[in-house]
DNA sequence: AATGAATGAGGATTCATTCAT
DNA sequence: AATGAATGAATCCTCATTCAT
């Protein structure tokens, strides 16, 4: 019966995830340049040399750090986009309160942050992302509204405008957040603005 | 007044101004990281050194540079607020008009753009320009809306939020040129996004 | 006589050898520090912590691989000793053409080369290869150079320099081609060396 | 008059001979991969990161080192070939003793041998070696034969096999002792080596 | 006995900053 | 005031070596 330590284990398998994983968390704290690898490691609980086991070079490491943390965001998407049906009043609320409620605790918010700021360094990266989850969700969005004016629903007007008429503001209120805080007077509370947005995209704000 | 020719002092009030200005296309161009004091010298025509005298520090030339920033966009806030009279539903098309135009050209974007990048590593400069412009901004609309609600024109509802309804697509629409493109066929056309996220917003989208 | 089948201990005996065997190329190619362990490992077809079982050090393997190559020319060695009889007039040429024909095709001067290149930092291989080749090379020269001299044969003079008389040429002529390679104008025949130079050396080039 | 001891001094034009030099005799010393860049730097009494101003890597400064090197040889050829004119029977003792007496004390031994170590890395430095060094040796030697063969004075023969069987064993007694050291016995006496290869490879060894 | 994942010391390279000129 | 050569701390990456399996 050993109780002594291992200085370390073999975990083949798992060693990529758990250093994937230590990564995003360090690249979305520092980015990418701010980002050294003994922390990566650290937080993986490896070596550095350990990360060139899996992967090449930082750069790469990044690469496949960006890649995972889509895979959360399209796993977001499709909670969201999960029940797409019904009359276009009934959908925005329901998609926008879902939205908010995803975006409150998660790591979204700083990881599309992140993305953000280095896809000025990585535009494959950010080819990638527009294509995976941009494209996708304003596809999903873009067809709703043109179902909804087939339906006679929504009044005419190129629906991919429409599309960013609705989801834009939710946006907006996420990186609000990310960037300035939550102490901000103007910081919005993201389900009121879904509630709040719900109503004025689809009745207007003007009184009648 | 003598006439010995001075070989430097040509400009000794003007030199930190080039500077920062040289300073904002480069650090626009490749973030806070990436940029080398080095290019940013050539690009302002003088030495290395020579920046030392001006500014501590990197961070410090930095900082100038978004503080520097921040005046091109007050500059166009005051234009934008120019003439802010009249109903709401004059307003808003007139507003997201000039705002759409505004961005079309100018380095705003990518300017908005390396400040969402870089607020993370300057939480001073976010603050600033959180108070700076996003407040002065919101404030502007916020009060555009309250007075209008004032005067029964727009229905009842946290002004704030509804701020962000109105505003939050134009920022949207210009953060995705900036980070995907003007290819994809989702890139909006500013303008044309001026035009229907107003009628959206005011009237709202559904057919009545 | 079991017939479970042993995984690992085929040739249990035999490893080391191959081993080493797959170690001289790989020095021989590129160099001591130029040589990663993974690469000999999978040239001797083990993994890497093998090599570890018979070899204390990256360094000790390269002494083993060093050793083992000079086996190789000793071997030559002897080839070319054989029948040390006669007058140095038929020995010379016989000799040298041997030697070049030993030369030839054979790793030898590519493993010669390696010790100039390494002996720098291994100066106690060099003390080896110095007894074991060298100095064997030299004692035999020498000798038969003496014993010619005895015989009158040869003229008076120190014999040790008489013998790089007769094979230095020859030496540089096996270098020149692992150096330079065989596409050089000035890039010796081997064999027509052996026997031009055999005429030189004996004869003298002076025509009378 | 200030006596305090600046911190570094600029010396722009001796900068980079200073760096050569002092590489050429680390690189001598230790080979290419052996060589620390901070011993250059510390050896040549600058800042690691001052190599870098004047050599944009390792490999770099390891060419410049290595073409410094081939100048002294060059040097030294042109000095042996000054006065190359009489008899062959005159010619060559004094090109050999001349040779015998550049290579006694120089680093050239030592470049030589370095050369040989690492052209089998950098084959394009191999080939700058033998198309300035080796090439322009051989290519007088080979005429001189030559000509002499013309006059009648040295009898029929491949005269670039000659020269070799002039030459060679000359850089043999040379790479022995930079390999081997003066100790061996067989360690041949430069200057001895030349007056007896002279009358070896110009009267023949053999008792006439 | 054999494996190969894990380690971490070591070294090349970059670039913000300094300071002799 | 201006310069740009010089500095050296900081960081990525390699690879010989170890050791859990």
């Amino acid at each position: 019966m050993t109780d002594a330590k291992p200085r370390w284990n073999r975990r083949k398998e798992a060693r990529p995830a758990e250093i994937v994983d230590a990564a995003i968390d360090v690249f979305v704290e520092n980015g990418f340049a701010g980002t050294k690898l003994t922390e990566v490691a650290q937080r993986a609980g490896v070596a550095k040399g350990t990360l060139y086991l899996y992967f090449e070079t930082k750069e790469d490491l990044f690469r496949a750090a960006a890649r995972q943390a889509l895979a959360t965001n399209l796993d977001a998407i499709e909670k969201v986009a999960a029940g797409f049906d019904g009359t276009i009043t009934d959908l925005v609320p329901m998609l926008l309160k879902r939205a908010a409620g995803r975006m409150g605790d998660s790591r979204i918010p700083a990881i599309v942050r992140m993305v953000l700021a280095e896809s000025r360094a990585f535009p494959d990266l950010a080819r990638i992302w527009h294509d995976e989850v941009v494209a996708r969700v304003l596809t999903l969005l873009t067809r709703l509204v043109a179902e909804a004016q087939a339906r006679g629903e929504v009044r005419p007007g190129d629906p991919k405008l429409l599309a960013l008429s609705i989801a834009g503001p939710m946006l907006v209120g996420v990186l609000f957040h990310e960037v300035f805080g939550a102490e901000s007077p103007f910081a919005p509370d993201l389900d009121a603005l879904a509630t709040h947005h719900s109503e004025a995209v689809l009745q207007g704000i003007v009184d009648r």
